[in-house]
Order: C-alpha cells, then sequence, then structure tokens
DNA sequence: GCCGTTGCTGCAATCGATTGCAAAAGGTAG
DNA sequence: CTACCTTTTGCAATCGATTGCAGCAACGGC
C-alpha cells in the first residue's frame, strides 16, 4: 500500500497523509483522526527508501567492526546500536574480518547507503577512500584502532599505559626474560602496544629480545602459533604478554596443549576483560578496557558532528590492570636453562 | 556528484552513463572508457537510496538477533553478514536486547527500510506484525527460536534432543538430585529444553522438582540469582543443567562465590559450546550447537525464497555432548543432607 | 538505390514520499 | 460589505537513478 493509493481510497490528496503523518498540526484534526484510522487499518508504513531519497537523508549510521565474533566489538557494536536506536536510527553493521579489502567494499557500500556517518575501527585498507568519504563530508569517527588520516573523530585506549601496566606487573614480580605477542605493525593497537611495551621494560633495564617479539594478526590461530614457537626456544619466556583477547585464547591453547602450567612455569597476563576471563583456570590477569564506553562515546561524538561540530575531537579511554591468578613471582630457578629442559619432560616436572 | 551532473559534463545524457555502469555491454567501448574514466576521477558512486526506490528492492537483508552480546548471536550474525555480502547485499543488524517491544520497532524499522528479508530470533513479542510482514510477502526466517506463525522458514536446534544428552549423561552418573535453569516459557528454547529435560528424567523415573525448576531470562543475572536460590535448598541439587551459556557464566559466578566446587559436590553441565566453555576451571561439559551452521542455513533459506520457493523450510540442527569435566558421578554419601550441610560448612568439606 | 538490421544514444516516464506555493474556505475587523 | 488573515487542502516539482521505447546512423544484402 502507497501514499498514493491510501490517498485515492480517502478522496484526499498524499500531501494531506503525508502531513497527517509527519506533521499531524498541521491537518485538521478531523482529517486527521480519520487519515491515522485508516494508516492503522490498513498498516501503512512510510516506504522509507522514498523518503530518505526526498529528504536527501537516512536515519542510517555504518558501523564496521574488524571481527564481529570477537567479543570486544560485539560489545561496542551493541552499544552503538542501542544508543542510535534510542533516537530513531538504525545501524548496518559490517565485518571487516580483518580484511583491508573487505573493509574498503564495507565503506563503498556504506557511502552508497547514504548513511549519515561511518563508525569504524580501521582494518589498515583503504585511507583514499577514507579520504574522498570525508572530502564529501562523510562524518567519521574512529574506534579502538587509528588511521592516519587527520581531521576525523577517535575513540581510542591509552594501549601504550595499557601495555605499560603489563609490563610493570610482570617485572614487579621478578620477569626477566619476557615476551610479548602483539598485533599487525599496521594497526595503530599492534604498534602501540608492542612499542609502550618495549619502552616500559627498557626503562627497567630490560630489553625485549626479537626472539621473544611475535607479530600475530589478532586471530586466535596466530596467537597459538606464536605462541607454539615461543615454547619452543631454547630458553623460553617466564612470562608472556598477549595483546588482544582472541591471541590469548589461542595462546591459552597452545599453552595447554604443551602442558606448560600457568604460572607455576609461565605467566600470562593479556588484554581485554571478556567475562570469561575471571572463570578460566587459572583466573587470567589482564589489561582491561572500558569496552561498553567505546560504543557509548563514539555514539555521542558521531550526534555531535551531525548537530554541527566541525572540530575533530579524539578520546582517550584509560585501561586498568585487573590482577587475578595467572601471574606469578618468577621462579628462582638455578640457571635459564632448567625452565625449559623442565618443560621438555612436560607437565608438572617444573615444580622444582 | 550526481549523475546529472556528471552527464552534463561528458555532453552525455544520464541513461547513457548509468548503462555504462551497470550494463557495459550495451555502450559503444569508446564512450564507455570515457564515462569509466571521468566516474573514476570525481570518485562517483551511484545514489544507492535512488537505486533502491528505482529499482524497488534494496539489496539489504534485516537481522534481529536477541543479545548481540551473547557469542552465539554474534557468530550468527557473522555467519549471515558474510555470506549475503558475497552476493552483494548488506546486513542492517538490530539487536533487540530480549525485549519484545525493541523487536516490534525493530521489525517496523527494518519493513520501512524495505529490506529484502528478515532472518530473526524471537523474542516473544509481536506476532501481529510479524503476520502483517508475512502477508505483504516478506521473506521471514526464524533463528533459534519459533514464534507460533506458521508458514515462515526457520533454522532450529532440536532442543529435546540436547535437554535428553544433558539428562542422560547426568543420569549416566548416578544422580538424582538434578535441578534444571532455562528459559522463558513464551521462547521455544525455554520450553523446549525444559520439557525435555524432565521427560528423560522421567523417563528413567526421575521427577524433576519444582523445587529443582528455576525459570531465568536467559541473560546472565539471572542464572546467577537462580543458581543462589537452589545452593540455599535444604537439600541442594548435585547436579545443575542450566540452558544457554549467558545464564552458565552466572551460575558459575554464583558457585565460586559459595565455595561450591565443581564437580565434587554440584556437576554442571549447560548448553551451547562457547570458545572458552574448555578452558573454564573445570573444563566445561556443554551440548554443543552448531553455530555458524545458524547463520549458513538461515541464508540459504532466505535465497531460496528470493528465487521463488513459497513452501516453508524448517530445518532442524543436531546438538551434540561435549564431555569436559565439570560433571562427575555423585558421592556415595550416606544421606542426602550430607551435601547441604557440608557446604554450609563451606570450601572443601564437602570432600567426603 | 532501397530496405532491413544492428548498434548506440537520448527522451521521458517512473519509483514513493515530501514540501514550497497557491487556492479555497471560513472568520474577523473595520 | 469589503479587505485581510488564518486554517486547511491540493498542485506540482523534486530527490537520483533506471529503463522501455524511439530515433538515428552505419552497414550489408538484394
Amino acid at each position: 500500500m502507497t501514499l498514493i493509493e491510501l490517498a485515492r481510497e480517502l478522496g484526499l490528496s498524499p500531501s494531506t497523509i503525508s502531513r497527517a503523518i509527519s506533521r499531524p498540526d498541521l491537518v485538521a484534526a478531523e482529517t486527521r483522526e480519520r487519515i491515522l484510522a485508516a494508516v492503522e487499518a490498513h498498516g501503512y508504513r512510510p516506504n522509507g527508501i522514498a523518503r530518505s531519497l526526498r529528504r536527501g537523508e537516512s536515519n542510517t549510521i555504518g558501523v564496521i567492526v574488524s571481527d564481529l565474533k570477537n567479543p570486544f566489538y560485539s560489545t561496542v557494536a551493541k552499544a552503538i546500536e542501542n544508543q542510535v536506536s534510542d533516537h530513531g536510527y538504525s545501524c548496518v553493521i559490517c565485518d571487516a574480518d580483518e580484511s583491508a579489502e573487505k573493509e574498503a567494499h564495507a565503506l563503498e557500500l556504506l557511502a552508497q547507503l547514504k548513511v549519515r556517518g561511518i563508525i569504524h575501527a580501521f582494518t589498515g585498507g583503504d585511507v583514499d577512500t577514507l579520504r574522498r568519504l570525508q572530502a564529501e563530508g562523510m562524518p567519521l569517527i574512529e574506534i579502538d584502532r587509528r588511521s592516519d588520516l587527520p581531521g576525523v573523530d577517535a575513540v581510542l585506549l591509552d594501549n601504550a599505559l595499557g601495555a605499560r601496566l603489563a609490563a610493570e606487573h610482570l617485572l614487579g614480580l621478578g620477569h626477566r626474560r619476557i615476551a610479548i605477542v602483539s598485533g599487525p605493525e599496521r594497526l595503530t593497537t599492534g604498534r602501540q602496544r608492542l612499542e609502550g611495551f618495549r619502552k616500559a621494560l627498557a626503562n627497567a633495564g630490560v630489553t625485549l629480545d626479537d626472539e621473544y617479539t611475535e607479530i600475530g594478526d589478532f586471530r586466535e590461530a596466530s596467537g597459538y602459533q606464536a605462541t607454539s614457537r615461543l615454547l619452543q626456544l631454547d630458553a623460553p619466556p617466564t612470562a608472556l604478554f598477549v595483546a588482544n583477547n582472541e591471541m590469548m585464547a589461542g595462546a591459552l591453547s597452545a599453552l595447554r596443549e604443551a602442558g606448560v602450567n600457568i604460572p607455576r612455569q609461565i605467566s600470562l597476563i593479556s588484554f581485554d576483560d571478556v567475562r570469561w576471563a575471571k572463570y578460566v583456570d587459572p583466573p587470567l590477569t589482564i589489561i582491561a578496557q572500558p569496552t561498553e564506553q567505546f560504543g557509548a562515546v563514539a555514539a555521542e561524538l558521531f550526534w555531535e558532528r551531525l548537530h554541527g561540530r566541525t572540530e575533530p575531537v579524539v578520546r582517550i579511554l584509560s585501561p586498568s590492570l585487573v590482577v587475578r591468578e595467572s601471574c606469578a613471582p618468577v621462579t628462582p630457578a638455578p640457571a635459564g636453562e632448567v625452565a625449559a629442559s623442565a618443560w621438555r619432560r612436560g607437565g608438572d616436572a617444573g615444580k622444582v
């Protein structure tokens, strides 16, 4: 049922119907009642597409996350959706799947859909497309990860602080043979967590060995592989920092499989306090992010943009250390080799 | 930049430009090159809204999940998104937040957006809206939960089987004082898991006591509360079946807090093999669902509908039992009261 | 040389709702 | 009674792309 059909049926013009719906005060009370009754009776709904075309706006916002399966991003997406749906906006949520191509594709698609703004976690892809969208006046809000595009809003974590908290916790427990599994260089989160960690260690006079520096892709499988490699070193680390929750799951698998005891043989600390971190054996010490705030703040920045703000705003959120039981003081072993050879023997042998 | 502006600049008609983009074979090679070069240069993108209006279709599909934070649903959503984006479709993902109102609101919104179909997990709300959409010819595909609307496609789990697997596992370990935390009656998942469980116990001559039957709302908090109540009974259960992953997290909290040892004092089995279930202490015995299949099959059913199928199809997926370490044989205590009083003394006292 | 065909391009209508402007009706003041 | 204002409704253009139909040119066959 279209506006015109309804108008014909009521013997009124389409304009009147349209006004009765969107600006009721302009229509005589009696007419209005009659129209609304008919609308109700026929279940008429304005065609959102036609409306958007005419109004030149869509009441839709685009969200691109790099992995919808990752609870961090699904939580952020949910927070955004909740915020904007209260205002009658809807979300087109895209999953870039950590792929730059898919990201570029999603951006094009959202642009075609004429969304009012795009909130996205940069996946390292197409800065050109971003630049063009920005030039066209599309509000762009980055979450979690930063492209190097100037002038866009962003909600970020103080990754260096997070990495420092992790490093200092491990150093404080006496660890010196410390390894990291970080993310891709092309992502700010990957870079900053690595550099922040390196620097914090350096401040304490500890150098982060290349051998102990693994670069994954923030997905489970790479966490598994990286950790497996570290375990095969002649002098495996006594402590491990894993830079996101997905890779942490992989690390956990690798450690289980190798029969390594946490924290007795290796201390494990990682990023992002997923809900289950506290139920794991052992409960995980982690660097927590204010996950829902990412979404809420991003939505907020979006509204401001819509209401005329033109100056870019960057909000930095703070991580915090949550101490549980996956980190322990380094075992006072006679020599570095002990732990390694103990592992080879497997199981509980490393008890000392 | 619009089609008309571009046309004027090139001294061609809009029709030719349009054809050069969407049906290149109809345009002379030379003209086509010239047009495509200009398109590239100006970064012209067809206005998706106008295109949709004219074509009378949107290349958009709506997805409503009942809780985007729940890894089950985010995984399903991702699977759907991945499937349809390969075909140039985009997803509008809505979160009903387990609220019937929000669900109705989302349905209206998707209808206005003229999506090509809606894949949704019924939240118990507005069957009227669903019925109207169905009457209008909107492809409707239900996942996980079933409304009582006839004629719609659905991808469901064999919940009764899942519940039976859980019951038989517990029975096989000798448990008789068995409790359940299930979901709302208004949801098929809640009902079927409860009834299936009850029936499976009955088959073994065990009755599911009212005292042992808790109805939650599939969210973490209700799992916590229900479990806490069960623990305060004079004769607490020796085994507990929790009917979804969110409530299971709550149950875990409650058990931890009460210092109850799993599985020594209580055996725990629950639904949905979230990735972390195997890292928990103890690794959780669960009923696994083929999560990604839900999304893939739903997308498949959607395509079929688009391509003309009119007969409703219901696909039932099978759960499976994954045995880990959260269930143990019932402790051969002299009398039923022992366990209860042991708990009151707290901690490891119940070791017997 | 004429006609039919093929290939390319343009004209103009169309999708459905919105909105500036104008017309008609009713009311009030001078 | 006229002039003017207010309220209510309708007319018609508009948003931007698509597409059926027609026009035109070039070419080949007879």
